[in-house]
DNA sequence: TCACTATATGACTATCTGCTCATATATTAG
DNA sequence: CTAATATATGAGCAGATAGTCATATAGTGA
């Protein structure tokens, strides 16, 4: 049996490496998981859901999702710091809406497969 | 100011009623979120990057990864129990692979979301 | 049978996270 | 200016979670 230089037991040293060779950066690594991770809490797939059909504001975010405004708010400065959402002001309200496809691409793929089975 | 059931202020009716017409139903944002977490996780997402090469050992995946084969073997659970990985015996060893193409298919497409910006 | 290997599992813990509550900020109206 | 509205933000807490450690289980070979 052979180990790495960590001490962890190899049985394929030729899969490890090949997996070495095609594994992702770490920096591709963590922003993947952070992309995952703001889609990974149910608030925040139905406050991006219904940012799919059209801009709202939180107070509507609020009531649709029936939890606070603050803790609307607080999903919404996520999604703003990780890019993923926008906003505009008008008057006192504030509009948010998806800033690009990519979420609603990578929700519809996961529906797509929930849904076929 | 229109208020909801549970009180919140409304500003667009016609937005929340157009949302909740749509809105997915429970069971599948439960499931979504279920798909999205697993995938939120660097430690898993690299395990299961490597196995949309082929399939491995707990023990190969322990050195891929360096952590040790029971923080590798907890993520594995969890994973088998969503039905994303499965597992083939040969003798002492547990090969684990993908069940099917969902989860690769939508770091692919995260991943290429990710890299054009 | 027994020893050994590869993995699984339960208990525990430190960290993370989603929310609440109180407070702050920004814009508008008067 | 003040008051009101809409949202943002910081502190703090309860629950979730990723890992460690010790132990259990399953298969192999003698």
């Amino acid at each position: 049996m052979e180990h790495d230089v960590c001490g962890s037991r190899i049985i394929h040293p030729h899969k490890i490496a090949a997996a070495r060779e095609n594994a992702l950066p770490a920096t591709e690594i963590a922003d993947l998981s952070q992309i995952f991770k703001a889609l990974a809490d149910p608030s925040r797939l139905r406050l991006l859901y219904a940012l799919t059909r059209e801009e709202m504001c939180v107070c509507d975010l609020s009531a649709l999702l029936e939890i606070s405004e603050s803790a609307v708010s607080h999903q919404l400065r996520l999604l703003r710091n990780l890019q993923i959402v926008a906003n505009r002001r008008e008057g006192t309200v504030l509009y948010y809406r998806l800033k690009d496809h990519h979420v609603s691409e990578l929700i519809a793929l996961a529906l797509e497969h929930l849904r076929e089975g």
